[in-house]
DNA sequence: CGAAACATAGAACACTGTTCGATGATTGCG
DNA sequence: CGCAATCATCGAACAGTGTTCTATGTTTCG
């Protein structure tokens, strides 16, 4: 059962998301595909507990961050630490948002979330927005991150940079005139790091809450 | 042509993502599934042609929210009307994030946003991660709310109200000691809107860049 | 008129999730 | 020990999917 998912996972991992089939997961474990069917009931079942697994190592890789003397901080860490985990695994950002109420352990995350907003003087209301906020956001800009490129870039990590750049290429000859930010951030989108951009905008979110929670 | 993509996006809106099929499209079209590869090429381009369809009458409606006296108000104005048009289309989230440079819309509606950034007093790389942020953070929430309900709540909002409060209560039966923030917020998710929801976790946002902007 | 371009479908293929029924393996117990 | 009951596995089939191929009509226009 644990080698199930376990191998579930890998699968996922490696090949991404369509590669998750019945029959290729059977023969990864050596078996027919209609065995699997013991173990689980569907696919969506073998997904959530796919996604409940890893979910899982972040709750783990999240232990201690609690406790500073910012709450902020402790926040911002656990979201970077979540996001880092969906940048790493792409398909957990399209089977993340569904159902985070059910899977255990993302409601768990979801409370280690809001136990840091606690500690800000904010009402029920304003908490229950602000992490939800926080965990749409990173979940948002994790799924978008997650569209793999056309079929190259499947190597290294230079190919990747050209591949890029062949975007920001096609920006820069739109028209100038309908076009004027697309031309003012094309080489800063050239030269972009996922993790920084994501940084930024949790910065500026939190930078709010904390705005809040001061006034 | 006009007719396939226009009766694909009747398609999802009617039954959504699943009921999407080559061969129930060419039904309504009254013909045989073989004869839509004639206009699109695979499923993908089917559907990121349906995506920029609606995204095009977003652009529409959205023509003139600009040049008000604060650009937040603006920028705030056309990420609430993206959000809506995806909240009335739950499908349209899933295909948003894929090749938001490669639609033409998509990118026309990135543009739009970031002209109301480019009034702010920013750096390019400043407003760049600006203006990802607030696209990134309208369709992680607007998907995050697309999770369909489980088969029931298709017809009346009555049910609806029910199986959220079906929800808050699961949550209320927790542990309080382990789960003190979900207990927290259970009254406030029970009476929650998601809109209003989408408009808290906004105005963080914004009030972040507000502040980065004016420092 | 006739050829070239446009447009349409039926039949088949490979692949998917899923079900069913039969067949082994293991275990507990009288 | 023997044997029934549960646990576990698998092959074969089904319905449904996207996609391709090939053949056939339909329109346009020189």
């Amino acid at each position: 059962m644990e080698a199930v998912i376990s191998e579930a996972v890998a699968l996922l991992d490696e090949a991404g998301d369509s590669a998750l089939t019945f029959r290729a997961l059977a023969a990864r474990l050596g078996g027919g595909a209609a065995s699997i069917y013991w173990y689980v009931a569907n696919k969506d079942e073998l997904l959530d507990r796919a996604s409940d697994h890893v979910v899982a190592q972040v709750l783990v890789d999240t232990e201690d961050f609690h406790g500073s003397e910012d709450p902020i901080d402790d926040l911002r860490a656990i979201a970077v630490a979540l996001f880092g985990a969906i940048t790493v695994r792409p398909w957990l950002g399209a089977y993340f948002m569904r159902d985070t109420g059910v899977q255990p352990n993302a409601l768990a995350l979801y409370e280690r979330l809001g136990q840091q907003v606690l500690r800000l003087d904010l009402t029920p209301r304003q908490s229950f927005h602000a992490v939800s906020a926080v965990m749409g956001f990173v979940v948002g800009i994790a799924a978008d991150l997650g569209q793999k490129p056309p079929q190259e870039v499947v190597d290294g990590s230079v190919e990747r940079d050209e591949h890029i750049e062949r975007f920001a290429d096609q920006w820069r000859s739109l028209d100038p005139a309908e076009f004027p930010f697309v031309h003012h951030i094309a080489d800063e989108f050239a030269g972009h790091d996922d993790t920084e951009q994501f940084r930024a905008g949790l910065d500026l979110l939190l930078a709010g809450l904390r705005l809040q929670a001061d006034a």
